[in-house]
DNA sequence: TGTACATCAGTGAACGCGCGTTCACTGATGTAC
DNA sequence: TGTACATCAGTGAACGCGCGTTCACTGATGTAC
């Protein structure tokens, strides 16, 4: 699993690796593979399954690094950092998440979305644990946290695109994930419910 | 190219498509590829020019179909319901792209982003043609504008992966896109330069 | 109007190569009695 | 404590196959004079 997301943060497509190349990077015979998966369909779902966990304690970890931030006003930029530097430092997760959020096989693909799920309700559960918008009903609530989720996600690509040299470009990305993100909240907290039937 | 983008819409991700797979799909002997493509990356470079302009051409539709709508509270809903129908009309393009955004070489996905700051750009003009965020910072537009070609792109995506039955799958899919969108003026509408200094 | 030549998409044989997958195997480690 | 067996990751030879790419070719269409 791990020279498969070393061949991938290479530059290389997770869908056009091959076996032989993996046991090559592992230093071990092909034939071997098969003791530990069936095909490659199988160790992408295995990768998800595995990212999946680290990403959530990533996330925990986020969330635990502002958890008694002095200034709310910067609490979202100072996540987006803290953020943006994890995804650096775990660039092989995140480029093949990203790749197979819209690559993989369907299966693949849905169990990446669940896991943006899991994170939206998680956020959810936060802004409701702080009481940021209390007034909001729960669909808009998702959408708006779904949306920051997203955000994030966007920018990820961009970021991971974009050489740790490029600062000022880099900055550019962090801002517009701060500005989009405090504009969805800035919406969600003047959103009535009666004005804007869908 | 339009055997590649069939093949794609059936499910392959392009990068693990051969030469021999899109000459065979094309009906063609193996070598009239290099007649027209130097290796894969030229095709898909290629792919991206062309449809880039059909895409054009389908947003040039989808504003024209809104020039003089009737009630501009339902601006959003129609635009979506139009935009998303072209997406089922034209499945292999946005597969091929979606794929692409997140997937291909460096070069690829570059293209296909600067295509998104097009629409962006367009957007903005249409924004300010109307006058709708008159106090907005060209900054701040820019990034709201980024923002709702982001969760149109992300939706489709997913839009792609639900089958045209699921009729009430597909509607919640439509109504996030509306609300994320709403949301997005809304906030852009209420923002105040000087309150949130990034 | 007719002839000579250039252009160009497609042909088909051939090459060496890396691929996925099978098979019977080895040898280390763990478990039962 | 010692022996017998089960489990399991890795081995290495072998297979048939589809791959990218080369080459010299054909035959239709366009262009110059």
């Amino acid at each position: 699993m791990l020279a498969a997301l070393q061949l991938v943060e290479g530059g290389q497509h997770f869908s056009s690796l091959s076996i032989r190349e993996i046991t090559r990077q592992t230093g071990v015979v092909p034939t071997s593979f098969y003791r530990h998966f069936r095909d490659m369909d199988d160790l992408g779902l295995a990768l998800v399954d595995e990212l999946s966990m680290i990403l959530r304690q990533l996330m925990r970890e986020v969330r635990e690094s502002q958890a008694n931030a002095a200034k709310p006003e910067q609490l979202i930029r100072h996540s987006v950092d803290f953020f943006m530097q994890q995804v650096d430092a775990n660039r092989g997760i995140f480029v093949f998440l990203t790749q197979e959020l819209t690559g993989g096989s369907v299966a693949v693909r849905q169990a990446i979305r669940s896991e943006l799920n899991f994170f939206t309700n998680e956020l959810v559960l936060d802004i409701n644990r702080y009481r940021i918008l209390p007034d909001l009903s729960r669909e808009m609530l998702e959408a708006a946290a779904l949306l920051v989720i997203q955000i994030v996600s966007m920018a990820i690509v961009e970021w991971l695109d974009t050489a740790q040299t490029l600062a000022s470009q880099r900055e550019t990305i962090r801002q517009r994930i701060v500005r989009q993100t405090q504009l969805t909240f800035l919406g969600a907290s003047h959103w009535k419910e009666k004005e804007k039937t869908v």
